[in-house]
DNA sequence: ACGAACCGTTGGTGACTCCAATGATTGTGC
DNA sequence: GCACAATCATTGGAGTCACCAACGGTTCGT
């Protein structure tokens, strides 16, 4: 051709949204990576992490406290259970409900998932210095918040 | 029930990880949004603006330079050759080639997504100030640009 | 006891990204 | 010139994350 010379950046590519959601994905595919070598994904490890931190809990409840979608929570249990990570018991005193409960094995493999979680967000804030790092994360956590507030406005199990 | 009062804020939730996918994904909510109200979505944008940008191309090529899976290219440039927005010819001196360029209706689109565009922007970063903004897009693009060195690098179309 | 609300489950949608395989076409090496 | 390699468009699939509608079963409020 005679006119590829240009080295156009591309409209798009200075957008906040671009930014974002570009190292977004650099970000997720660094987790991804880390939890698949123990063959987990995203949802595991947050119900692992959420089991532990609030305890055993109705998938209902583990989804509103992990923001997984009850839909999800389903297979999300499914594969956890298959390794015998969690326990799906039936609840006695309602029997609509499961009751989702860690098992030793899930503690453990929750203990890799958070070292491989550690691990990558070294990788991930390599090019930053410690400051810089506290500069983004406060920048991203008050974005997020107002985002929240005005949509979804989840997290809240408190009555 | 009797053990809810605990409000644990949940462990992940101040990894940058986690603050990144999350703030990204209300933007591609918000682009998504600014996006739809017109039938278009990101990848229809991302497409029109390479247009414009470098010119008519064969899908290949457009795939390089916009970044878009050829495979995906495939039914973006159906979806907008349906409507009109761009047009897919044959390539006389390369039979293996179509050659997409845009449209008059094309361009008029692309200029109404750029505006919604921009509009998300706003919308984006309000909590934060101006020069807040500066210093959240520059270590974005510090962290965006260090990812894409180290894999895959694309966006070389250059020689 | 009846209806409202909740629970788990199934099955589907959508966006974005990436991969493998295929047939047609072009270019290259010999 | 011809066989082989490379390129192009296309199809079909996969995987992650998120969301929605509907179902039957269960419990709760009235």
């Amino acid at each position: 051709m005679e006119n590829p010379p240009e080295k156009t950046p591309a409209a798009w590519e200075g957008t906040p949204s671009w930014l974002l959601t570009q190292t977004a994905h650099h970000a997720h595919r660094l987790v991804a990576d880390g939890f698949s070598s123990v063959r987990a994904r995203g949802y595991h490890y947050r119900l692992l992490a959420t089991l532990e931190e609030s305890g055993p809990a109705s998938q209902a409840e583990l989804g509103r406290r992990s923001g997984i979608h009850v839909s999800d929570m389903v297979a999300t249990v499914n594969e956890l259970s298959d390794r015998r990570l969690v326990e799906r018991a039936l609840d006695p005193s309602d029997r609509r409900r499961n009751i989702v409960s860690l098992t030793a094995a899930g503690r453990r493999q929750l203990r890799v998932l958070e070292e491989r979680l550690a691990r990558t967000q070294e990788e991930l804030l390599a090019p930053l210095a410690p400051e810089e790092r506290q500069v983004l994360t406060g920048l991203l956590a008050r974005l997020l918040e107002h985002h929240d507030r005005r949509s979804g406005a989840s997290g809240e199990a408190r009555s």
